[in-house]
Formats: C-alpha cells, structure tokens, sequence
DNA sequence: GAGATATTAGCACGACCGTTCGTGCAGTTT
DNA sequence: AAACTGCACGAACGGTCGTGCTAATATCTC
C-alpha cells in the first residue's frame, strides 16, 4: 500500500547502506571483493563491525550488494548518456566512447570495476560470479542492441557477425582499460579511440559515415 | 667454483620450493595472489607452515616467486615453441595461436595466470605490481618483434602501427580467455581466432599470404 | 667418526577475519 | 503513555593470517 517508505528509521538505514556501498564498490575496484572487510569497512566509515554486518547478514551478500551498487553506477556514467544518441551506429560508437571516458575518468578509483572483479571470480563458481556474468552479458546485449539497429537502418554490412564485432569492440576497450592502469599511461586510450574507429568503418556500408567522423 | 650445486640439502630445498610453487601459481589462477596462504599451502603438501615460510622469507617474496614460476611455464607453453616457426608473420601468427591454445588448455586451471593477478594487482603500486607490468611489456615486445620482423620482410604494410596492431592481437587473447572462462563456452576462442587473422590480414601487403591461411 | 651447515618442524605471538549475542536507543503505532 | 519495531553498538566466539623464535634432522666437509 504506502509508497516509498518514511520511516526514518529504515531510512536512516539505507542511508548507511549506501555509504558503506560508495566505499565498498571504491575498495574493491583497486584490491578486489575479497579484499572487503568488513571490520575495515565499519573502520574506515567511524560504525561498529556489527552495525555494518546487520546492515547485509552475510559477506557475500555485501559482495553481492557492491556488484549491484557498481552495476548503477556504470549504467549511470556508460549507458544512460547514450539516451540522447541517435540509435545505430551513432548510439554504438557513443557506448565505447562513453566506456573510454568512464575508464579514464577512473568513476572507480581502480579503472573498470568490472574488469577488476570478473578477472577475480570469473574461476569461482557461485553467486558473484553469476551476478558479474549477468553484467557482462548485459553489457553485451547493450551493444549487440546498438549494433543490430544499425544494420537494420543499413549502417553496417548485412553480413557482419554481429557479435564478433562487439567482441572486438570489448576486447578493445578492456585492455585499454588494463593496460593503461598497469602502466600508469594514456596511450593505450588513444590506441583504443583509433581502434574502435577501424573496426566500426571496416564494417560499415559507408565508411564516411557521420557518425564514424 | 662449483657449477650448479650438488649439494642434497639444498636440492631438496629446491624441490619442496619448486612443488610449493607448483601449487601456487595454480591457486593464483583460480583465486590470485593475496588468496595465497602460507598455512594452506604447507596443508595442501603436508609440510609445515614454518617450512613453507622459510623457503620464501616473506609473503610477497612467495608471491613474486609465483609470478616468475607461473612467467617460466608461460614462456615454454606459448614462447619457446614458435622457435620453429619462421620469423615475421607466421611468427606473429604461431604466437597467438599458441597463446590462445595455452588458455584454451588450461596450462593453469583459472585460465591465463597474467590476466588474473595482473587484474588484481594492477591498481596497487608494489614489487608485485611491477613485476606484472615487467612480464606485460615483454610479452608485448615478443609480439611487436614478430611484428617488425614481417614488416622489415615486407609483409606489413610499411604504415602500418605495430603497437597499434600488437595492441589490438593481445586484447582479443586476453577478451578470449576472460569470456571463455567466466561463462564456461568456448565460443570466445572461435570469435578470437577470426578477429586474429582478420586483424592481420588486414595490414597484409598479401591477404593471401600463406602464413594467414 | 666429529663438527659445520641448510632444510624442516614445533610452538607462540599479535592482528584481523566473519559471525553471534544481548542491549540501548530512536522512531512508529496504538 | 505504553508497546512495538528496526538500526547500531560493544563484547566475545573460534579461526586463520603472517611472522618470529628454538629445536630437531638431514647432509656435507674434514
């Protein structure tokens, strides 16, 4: 029945919750989800380590909780901008820019949350590994969807696997991303703007497309 | 003057050392270098937990002996066999095939030990660190010495940019290896084994070179 | 043989881990 | 005002961590 609630108690609740979030997800994109504590959490945020563990009941669940917390926040900074894109093409090279910028801007303290945490777990079998499978899989599907729109609008060469290219376009963007964190460099951003470039116009129906300027 | 030692004592050092390590880099792989224990490793090869210290002196010294056993077992899984292979472009070619068989193999049962730890520790500045981008760059320069090698023989177009390209071959091995282990299929190989040729072909003076069959 | 030396074992330490429990307090409901 | 609910607290649990010590045990040198 009621709406959102307006109890100040539970309020004040999610309140902390999403502190403890906005430092987990920020810990974890430079050491790890393992690397959480929560003793180190309540530390670091002035609460009591009980405080901290009522508000999630488990240390996975709070792993699973800063994968979703992180999940918003890239949404936020990658996926929602392109809103205003047009679809297609435009939208596709938008995605990839977008994840550059987001990369470089370090939105997470150590580059791509994503890259750091699925290197992590993509071996563990278990919750959090399906959780960040789901993610890449969405983030996948993202920018299939951009690219399936584009060759239906006649962008993109009627026979180009679809998922190959975005393939390509991923396996660009995260080893910048790597790269660039492990050395300390920005070339590898620079290699991957000119990369993402190549792929979509060699795939293009016209290479001087606008939105491939 | 004695050349390698003779010494029992300390060959048998050597060899728990080296069976400690056996079992390191194929922990790391899996759950990387901090999930590392000094007590589980000496449980896991019934020896002591002093023992196992002692061999190493310290933590991160047992975790840079990991790094150069897991660095020796990928250069003669996927370097030392392209000896063989002529220099330039087949080299290239074998490099990355035998890269993506070595993944695909699971010479370490998490995938590609590099992707791994280098993911773990790539935000966090340290012998470790350091280390991982040290092996980085030389696995970087193994491919831009094939690289050049083809160019100078004329296969490369002369204004082609082999960082660039070497860039673009190793982020489709590593997306590979990341995506194949993350969702168990093997239909990221397939992916990277096309984009591979398909990059090379592409800076080809002849697409049709044997080398690229 | 005796004695030097290098590898391993046993044990203890302080620190931190995730988790559980009982309690206090602020806010809501009646 | 009384009863109830939900969050946060402090203390404590059994474990494991890395790291020091001090023996014990092989192996080498003489």
């Amino acid at each position: 029945m009621a709406g959102p609630t307006t109890d100040g108690r539970v309020l004040r609740g999610e309140e902390t919750r999403r502190a403890v979030l906005r430092r987990a997800v920020a810990i974890a994109s430079v050491e790890g989800l393992d690397a959480l504590s929560i003793g180190r959490l309540a530390t670091d945020l002035g609460l009591s380590k009980s405080g901290v563990f009522a508000g999630f009941g488990s240390k996975e669940e709070l792993q699973l909780a800063t994968v979703r917390a992180a999940r918003r926040i890239f949404a936020d900074a990658v996926v929602a901008p392109v809103a205003d894109a047009l679809p297609g093409l435009a939208r596709a090279r938008a995605l990839c820019e977008n994840w550059l910028a987001y990369s470089r801007a370090r939105v997470f303290p150590g580059g791509c949350f994503f890259y750091e945490v699925t290197a992590e777990f993509d071996a563990r079998p278990g919750a959090v590994r399906d959780a960040l499978a789901g993610c890449a899989r969405e983030w996948h599907g993202t920018i299939v969807e951009a690219l399936t729109d584009a060759r239906t609008a006649g962008a993109l060469c009627p026979d180009t696997d679809l998922g190959d290219l975005a393939f390509a376009l991923i396996a660009v963007l995260e080893t910048a991303n790597s790269q660039a964190v492990l050395h300390e460099e920005d070339v590898p951003y620079e290699r991957a703007g000119r990369l993402l470039l190549r792929l979509l116009r060699a795939e293009a129906t016209d290479p001087a497309d606008p939105a491939l300027a």
